[in-house]
RNA sequence: UCCCUGAUAGCUCAAUCGGUAGAGCGAGCGGCUGUUAACCGCUAGGUCCUAGGUUCGAGCCCUAGUCAGGGAGCCA
């Protein structure tokens, strides 16, 4: 007989059948007229099984004592319809089998809730609680939707560098990556002689796959990255990670527009897709996270993005009689609050922001004819803020140096990307996803910590 | 990195004016029960984050530090 998965057994297995359970035991409740309910689970499902347990069973009395929250069991009974409240069956257990006990003097979970802040030190347990097995199983589900979305589409998913010499890439400090003896390094003065490095200069971790990407997407068409990015910024917050997933498409012959389009539809299909294969996490999350999760979602789902230029909505802002705590004028970037005040209380909606002033936003973005503005587009979401950041890319080759001139980037380090202007240049367009922002959306959970299985932030990389 | 708040039982928190350390949950034991965040009774459980200082006396006041939470910046 193969294991019957939990989500089987509530669902679709009909009474009468035997089945071979396993999983982790998550509350015991005994009866001193010799039977006893356990509820089992295993990680398939959000709901537990309830298993009952009698005296028939061999070793009961022993066995039985030795489960407590936690404990790991093998069971094989027979699946009933259940007379209880709460499930539609039930599993008759004819043997049970103590894999292995959880001492509950030491064992840090306990049948009643803990805090997140609590949860985070537990890092190897947490999965084994509701909302860490939801947010698992959620994370799989958009990922797998993700991949769908763009192999639908025909995109390649292209591999970029995980550890990169190109010290550019823009914003965002790099973790630097080095065989050299750090400690041997100090005790000598003088500029360090990258020569004797593993790589022969100077290395660090990708802060994104972008530059890379556009490589692949001027010479295969629509490509999209998918993997891990690293950021040293001590940065504390509840959206930053030192170490989070990004998807990063990129498309040639794609303008502004059509990357708007793109980077709509992808995150409209990616939540429905979620809201269908995680009805039940969802409904967790929105009856003990966040209750206003599925109404958010059903109206991302349901309707379009508001577009409109940032300064469009500047003027939104400074007409709006709200008062901020830094006053928005033209030129500056806009503050956490204006985006909320944007999603949450104007429009309601996800924005999309675009055309920022240039001297706020990266090189590789494509200068407009103003002279004053970039092509760049954020897409804005409520709750979370910034999800997606984007742009059509500079593809003239003089305009693209300029660029760099002017943000005091050497164009000599960034040779082969402008070789991609000097040979065929093409228009194009990309945009990149924060993964685990995206987790936050579809969750409502508020620090992104818990959204990724081990976070990695300032001072803490345990686990 | 900056601002604010916090650190007390295994967990979540309380402790009035500076005067003998408290509750709920969890755990152990007992009772009851087709139960389901079960319920009822009893019991155990504390270096009050660390290091200094003020004071007759500090969980509480002061200084420094560590860590955490929220907000800000950077961004995804």
């Amino acid at each position: 007989m193969t294991r019957s998965k939990v989500v089987q057994i509530l669902k679709t297995v009909s009474p009468g059948t035997e089945v071979d359970l396993r999983g982790w035991v998550r509350t015991k409740r005994e009866s001193k007229q010799d039977f006893a309910f356990l509820e089992v689970n295993d990680g398939s499902c959000m709901a537990n099984v309830q298993v009952v347990v009698d005296a028939s069973v061999p070793d009961y009395a022993t066995s039985i004592k030795q489960i407590h929250t936690g404990a790991s069991v093998a069971i094989i009974g027979e699946v009933k319809e259940s007379p209880g409240k709460g499930q539609r069956v039930e599993v008759h257990a004819r043997s049970l089998k103590v894999l292995g006990t959880a001492d509950p003097q030491t064992y840090p979970l306990q049948k009643k809730g803990h805090s997140f802040e609590f949860l985070r030190e537990k890092a190897h347990l947490r999965p084994r609680t509701n909302t860490f097995g939801a947010i698992a199983r959620v994370r799989n589900a958009l990922c797998a939707s993700i991949h769908h979305f763009f192999q639908e589409l025909g995109f390649l998913y292209v591999q970029t560098p995980i550890i990169t010499t190109s010290d550019c890439e823009g914003a965002g400090q790099v973790f630097q990556v080095t065989t050299l003896d750090l400690a041997k390094l100090q005790t000598f003065k003088g500029p360090v002689n990258y020569e004797h490095d593993f790589f022969g200069k100077k290395a660090g971790l990708t802060v994104s796959g972008q530059l890379e990407g556009e490589i692949f997407a001027t010479a295969v068409g629509d490509v999209y990255t998918f993997g891990p990015t690293f950021r040293a910024e001590n940065s504390n917050t509840t959206r930053h990670l030192a170490e989070f997933w990004m998807v990063e498409p990129e498309m040639p012959f794609y303008e502004l527009e059509d990357n708007m389009d793109l980077a709509e539809a992808f995150v409209r299909k990616v939540v429905k897709d979620v809201m269908e294969n995680c009805a039940e996490d969802l409904a967790f999350f929105n009856e003990r996270i966040e209750p206003t999760l599925l109404a958010s979602l059903q109206n991302i789902v349901e309707h379009d993005f508001i577009r409109l230029t940032y300064t469009e909505a500047v003027d939104i802002l400074e007409k709006s009689g709200q008062k901020f705590e830094y006053p928005i004028s033209w030129g500056k970037d806009l503050q956490s609050e204006h985006e909320r005040f944007l999603t949450e209380q104007h429009f309601k909606q996800p924005v999309i922001l675009t055309d920022y002033p240039r001297e706020i936003k990266s090189f590789y973005m494509r200068c407009n004819e103003d002279g004053k503005t970039v092509r760049a587009m954020d897409v804005l979401v409520p709750r979370i803020g910034e999800i997606i950041g984007g742009s059509q890319r500079e593809e003239r080759h003089a305009v693209l140096i300029d660029r760099m001139k002017e943000c005091n980037l050497n164009p000599e380090d960034y040779w082969w990307y402008l070789e991609l202007r000097q040979y065929g240049t093409v228009p194009h367009s990309g945009f990149g996803l924060g993964l685990e922002r995206t987790v936050q959306l579809v969750t409502g959970m508020t620090n992104i910590r818990d959204c990724i299985p081990f976070p990695r932030t300032p001072k803490n990389a345990d686990f």
